[in-house]
RNA sequence: GCCGGAGUGGAGAAAUUGGCAAACUCAAUGGAUUCAAAAUCCAUCGCUCGUAUGAGCUUGCGGGUUCGAGUCCCGCCUCCGGCACCA
């Protein structure tokens, strides 16, 4: 027998929506809960890995509201940016029709899955009553500093005609489509999130429901170091700057190594023996691509002619040039130590440079260069010194001498917001001859983006070409005047959106502190650990901006965050382009988005990546199916006292409430459903033994409670049929009883020497004298001590009773 | 190289604290039902020996701690993810 999924589930989406059920407001009394799955971009089409994430987030909604919170768990679009843009080239399609036919595709998706989102607070990033308060962002930005234009060497994607941030560089190729980068210098905006690397850094350590590996990502991107930056005299004249983590070996240096691109090497090549060598290889650098230079077998560099002089000890040694020392990190020059870098000492071999050890490596040291710690020799005043004392005694001396001092480095760069593409949201500031770069007046707010038949990229933005939308007046002085063109970074939208949900209407500011002050910070946040460095950090970012200008209550925004295992198929993650993408569809329509939820579930850790088994959502119709049955059909029962085995069933009814309680909190959920099934079949096992009506019904109605959150549309209509009035979801999440859930017998597990050897049927109360005494009565175990003495009792009532004998 | 995570049956997995390894599901096999099939129901299902009661082995490998280790410690191997000539 099969329950009519189809009608029951397209009944209880129509209930939950006209009764506007998952709708909330603020409400001091209760406390609230803040739920949300980072907003997708609109592609149209759900497949069953994107589902996996939407019901956890319901499962979330639904068990919290249960548990007596005011949850808000809304759901929004992040549908300015490339992939829309993209797909708009593709189909000749404009944007804007198409993205909002792509995002009533996907709210049909969501209704179809039962999925209770707050949908009064729907945002879209492309609408320009969100985008209005991206550019009042920016300005605000501009106006403290944070936001600024600058001349850079930027990496720019030829396929997609754009720059790029550094967080969108994946192995040297853009995130978005794989091509190789390249790099340009431009003039570009930028986030100055390098202000805030400190604070980003350390209130890591405060996000104690992170996941370990984003929480290192983080720490990783950001790539504090400390050591020295000193400088270095030029045999001849002049200085340049290195920085080094390891001052103490200072004494070990025997040359130095600027980048190509070091703005001293052009004086130091000029008129040198090899002048012509350099300059062919500064130019074979400059053209091959980062992963080029990397991919090259041994480190490659030329001889500049000029010597440095060694500031410790007044060695005269080699200026090198080479590419394995990179202009965007640190200063572009290093000081090279070979005994103690190996990139140094693979350089020093190949060029016949001298080695001197200066850290006394461990007796049994047969590598190369030695990077750990150890005594300092070879090293005049830092002799005999472990580490961290010789660090602090030469950055002392260099402090003294006023050559260099402890400085601290990042591998963080500042983010680089502007795009040269159309469909973002235009960057607010106009350009005057008279007045130079003037921010829009916030009254001038949104900076609409014009509608634009020609969208394709073309390495500038296409607003350059609409003079309508270029030519404007200067706010200032009211003369002709050249709007920005470029356009902001969609990972600007989604570094606050989550605050606009709160007030998600207000057109007089971003959002009303106030309300952003009851439901902020977010109590979950779950999304796919691909943004773990990307969107994860400029929304911690920019949050720490909005608490500094007093409208975020909170510096961290994501109290617990959650990042979800992929969906494998055919051995790789779903996507299109590998054609192993399984779509919802059929599911819904053949087996219902209740047997679907649960297989979600039930497939594996949600943390883990999991294999999707095509039986499996038959499988978890079976088992909806089977309690359907259970539920409807009209069952004998018999007229009697409460026994013994009405005591096991809702003893179990009990444990399992505790069970499955305790594994939604801990996010196992996964676990559930199995404790459920089991439930399931010791229902039927007891009714086919003789049920009593009321602890049937008893026991029915909890499993209905524990089901609501899980497969909710059959968990309702059965909730319905049994006579209750009031809708499933308002009910209270069910409490166990200690009482019912205690076992009464217990399995004795009884082993000789750790091997179990007996499993008796006791009492749960036993103490360990009498556990004791029940297993030396045990005929199977009296076999095994047969001339043997026990030595010592192991004994843990009533579960386990170990004799160790010899 | 550094950092993080993982390794358990044919598959997905389970085992909150060190205490019955493999719950639950899928697949497979056999059976019932059926004219037949689907659906449904029942049974078997880690490996070895044995007709069997049963015995031995088994959580990537090697050691260790412990009465007792999938779980803790030490040393390795493999896979996945992140960062990376970052000085």
């Amino acid at each position: 027998m099969t329950y009519d999924h189809k009608s029951i589930e397209a009944k209880w989406q129509d209930r939950w929506e006209t009764e506007k059920v998952f709708q909330v407001t603020e409400d001091a009394s209760k406390p609230k809960f803040y739920n949300v799955a980072m907003y997708p971009y609109p592609s149209g089409e759900l497949h069953v890995g994107h589902i996996r994430n939407y019901t956890y987030i319901d499962l979330i909604t639904r068990y919290k509201m249960m548990q007596g919170f005011n949850v808000l768990g809304p759901m929004g679009w992040d549908s300015f940016g490339l992939p829309a843009e993209n797909r708009a080239i593709e189909t000749g399609m404009h944007p804007q029709p198409s993205v909002e036919g792509q995002i009533a595709k996907m709210k049909m998706h969501f209704r179809k899955l039962g999925a209770g989102f707050d949908w009064s607070r729907e945002l879209a990033s492309h609408s320009p009553e969100f985008y209005r308060w991206d550019q009042w962002l920016f300005l605000e930005m501009y106006k403290r500093g944070l936001a600024y234009k600058a001349e850079a060497r930027v990496n720019w994607c030829p396929k997609d005609q754009t720059v790029l941030a550094n967080e969108q560089v994946v192995e040297g190729l853009c995130e978005r489509c794989d091509t190789p980068v390249e790099h340009k210098e431009l003039s570009q905006w930028f986030f100055k999130i390098t202000d805030y690397a400190d604070r980003l850094l350390d209130s890591i350590d405060t996000l104690d429901n992170w996941p370990d590996r984003v929480r290192t990502m983080q720490r990783n991107w950001i790539g504090r170091s400390e050591g020295a930056t000193f400088s270095i005299g030029v045999d001849g004249g002049g200085t340049f700057d290195v920085f080094t983590t390891r001052p103490d070996t200072s004494f070990g240096m025997t040359f130095c190594v600027l980048a190509p691109e070091h703005p001293l090497v052009e004086s130091l090549i000029g008129g040198s023996a090899t002048e012509a060598e350099a300059r062919e290889y500064i130019e074979a650098t400059g053209r091959a691509s980062e992963i080029e230079r990397m991919a090259e077998g041994g480190k490659t560099g030329v001889f500049t002619g000029a010597y440095a002089i060694n500031p410790v000890n007044e060695t005269r040694i080699p200026i090198y040039i080479a590419d394995y020392v990179l202009m965007g990190y640190g200063t572009g020059a290093i000081m090279a130590v070979p005994g103690q870098d190996q990139r140094d000492w693979e350089f020093a071999t190949k060029y016949g440079i001298d080695i001197i050890r200066t850290v006394q490596p461990p007796d049994d040291w047969d590598g190369e260069a030695y990077t750990g710690d150890g005594v300092t020799f070879n090293s005049d005043f830092l002799d005999g010194m472990m580490r961290d004392e010789a660090v602090s005694t030469v950055i002392s001396w260099m402090e003294d001498k006023r050559i260099g001092t402890g400085t601290v480095q990042l591998r963080l760069r500042d983010w680089l917001i502007s795009r040269q593409r159309y469909w973002g949201s235009p960057i607010p500031i106009v350009n005057c001859d008279h007045c130079g770069m003037v921010p829009v007046p916030e009254d001038q707010l949104p900076v609409l983006l014009p509608h634009v038949e020609d969208y394709a990229p073309k390495g500038r933005s296409p607003l350059a070409a609409v003079d309508e939308f270029v030519n404007t007046t200067c706010p200032e002085c009211d003369g002709p005047a050249r709007r920005e063109t470029d356009t902001m970074d969609t990972f600007v939208d989604s570094s606050w959106y989550f605050f606009r949900y709160t007030d998600a209407h207000n057109d007089e500011a971003i959002f009303d502190p106030e309300k952003a002050k009851y439901w902020m910070p977010l109590d979950q946040y779950i999304g796919g650990v691909e943004h773990a460095v990307l969107h994860l950090l400029y929304a911690r970012f920019i949050t720490m901006v909005l608490y500094d200008m007093g409208l975020s209550p909170v510096e961290e925004p994501f109290e617990r965050m959650f990042t979800q295992g992929m969906l494998v198929r055919d051995g790789a993650k779903m996507s299109k382009s590998k054609g192993n993408v399984v779509p919802p569809d059929d599911y819904y329509e053949n087996y219902g988005a209740d047997a679907l939820r649960l297989f979600e579930l039930f497939v594996g850790p949600p943390t883990d990546d999991a294999v999707w088994n095509d039986s499996g959502v038959p499988g978890t119709k079976r088992f909806l199916d089977r309690l359907w049955k259970l539920g409807t059909a009209a069952h004998e029962f018999q007229d009697r006292d409460e026994n013994g085995s009405d005591r096991e069933i809702l003893g179990l009814v009990h444990r399992t409430v505790k069970k499955v309680t305790d594994d939604i909190n801990r996010f196992h959920f996964n676990t559930t459903v199995p404790a459920l099934m089991t439930l399931a079949n010791e229902l039927q096992a007891y009714l086919a033994d003789g049920a009593r009506e009321e602890t049937f019904g008893e026991v029915f109605d909890l499993m209905l409670l524990m089901l609501s959150p899980m497969s909710p549309h059959i968990a309702h209509e059965l909730w319905e049929m049994r006579g209750h009035e009031d809708l499933l979801a308002l009910q209270s999440w069910p409490v166990w009883d200690e009482e019912l859930a205690r076992e009464e017998t217990v399995t004795l597990i009884v082993q000789v020497n750790g091997k179990v050897r007996d499993r008796l049927e006791v009492s749960a109360e036993l103490t360990a004298e009498e556990v004791e005494a029940v297993a030396l009565a045990s005929e199977k175990v009296l076999g095994w001590l047969e001339g043997k003495e026990v030595r010592k009792v192991i004994a843990r009532p009533p579960n386990l009773v170990n004799l160790v004998v010899g």
